[in-house]
DNA sequence: CTTAATTTTCATTTATTACTGAAACTACAA
DNA sequence: TTGTAGTTTCAGTAATAAATGAAAATTAAG
């Protein structure tokens, strides 16, 4: 193996523990990250070939990928197999994974948690009102982080970082 | 059970789910959001009994969530057991994660990006730059999401989130 | 149509991660 | 120093998550 596939492939194992570590799964960050290095976009064959993966496994991660907004299919012209490309804008793909995991993770949670909040609100003990208060607060917490979120992946990178990067010196 | 302890159930159990989806083990989640509900200090027997677990898991993950520093452990005068409580204030607890996560994944992940990126440097090939140009920009992101959590994670809160709503709106 | 190529699904297997419980250890009081 | 309460460790087990591979479904070329 030439040394540029060894970096490639040092990457691609370093990102899937990365991903691990943050509740995504080995293989689909691996499959992200080497389609992310990849000039040409690949086929399902060639990402099983290249991680020593099932069809199975390759065509669901794909997938999962594809319904994330991190990997699209493309059409090459007089092949018939599908090809596959990674969302290679390092901000971009920053602003889908915060919108999705957003929708799919901390809405729901925060929905939860303001009931949680609202029936504590009905009892009428010390105690209840001491939990009311807690977990009101770290609904508050929640939202404002996830406001924050949508108004951050929102922007433009150019437009944010150096005035944010300002506002904390 | 009553109304209050349900909504503590509910509550505690939503924690977990969601701390599973962040790559935080079910337990020590739960474990933490039981402490951050409890209005006293509660012994590793009180948390196994709440949560019908065992010593060994109820003293593993106390103790991991001591080393991050989400609990303490207090000494109740006159009492022999170890009493643990959490860490309450949610902007604290925030600071906490993000200076833990970061010292302990992504400043290493960051290094090895790094030596990726000064490998993919030394070589001349057309692709090599190209690789070396993604990965670098990727770092640069990494970097500098890292930069901004330690400075965000360094302030009190009400000194930072209303100038960063203000820069948002 | 028919058929071959390709993609998808899913029951089963495998791998990973988390949990248990009992034994070993520690601290301290009598 | 011996007994007791409390804590920690860890080998074995259980639970969960992910991967396989072959069959079914879909697609499109001829």
């Amino acid at each position: 193996m030439g040394e540029l596939d060894q970096i490639k492939q040092d990457f691609v194992g370093q990102w899937g523990a990365l991903g691990s570590q943050w509740g995504v799964n080995r293989t689909m960050a691996m499959i992200h990250s080497l389609l992310l290095v990849s000039p040409e976009p690949l086929t399902t064959d060639e990402v099983m070939q290249k991680l020593e993966i099932s069809r199975g496994n390759a065509n669901t991660n794909l997938r999962e990928l594809a319904s994330w907004g991190l990997v699209r299919s493309v059409v090459l012209k007089g092949k018939r197999k599908d090809y596959y490309e990674a969302e290679k804008d390092v901000w971009r793909i920053f602003c889908i994974v915060a919108r999705e995991r957003k929708r799919r993770e901390t809405e729901p949670a925060s929905k939860v948690l303001q009931n949680c909040v609202e029936r504590a609100q009905r009892l009428k003990t010390k105690e209840a009102k001491a939990l009311s208060s807690q977990l009101k607060e770290l609904n508050e917490f929640v939202e404002l982080a996830n406001s924050i979120m949508d108004k951050v992946a929102s922007k433009e990178r150019s437009a944010l970082v150096p005035k944010l990067l300002k506002l904390l010196s």
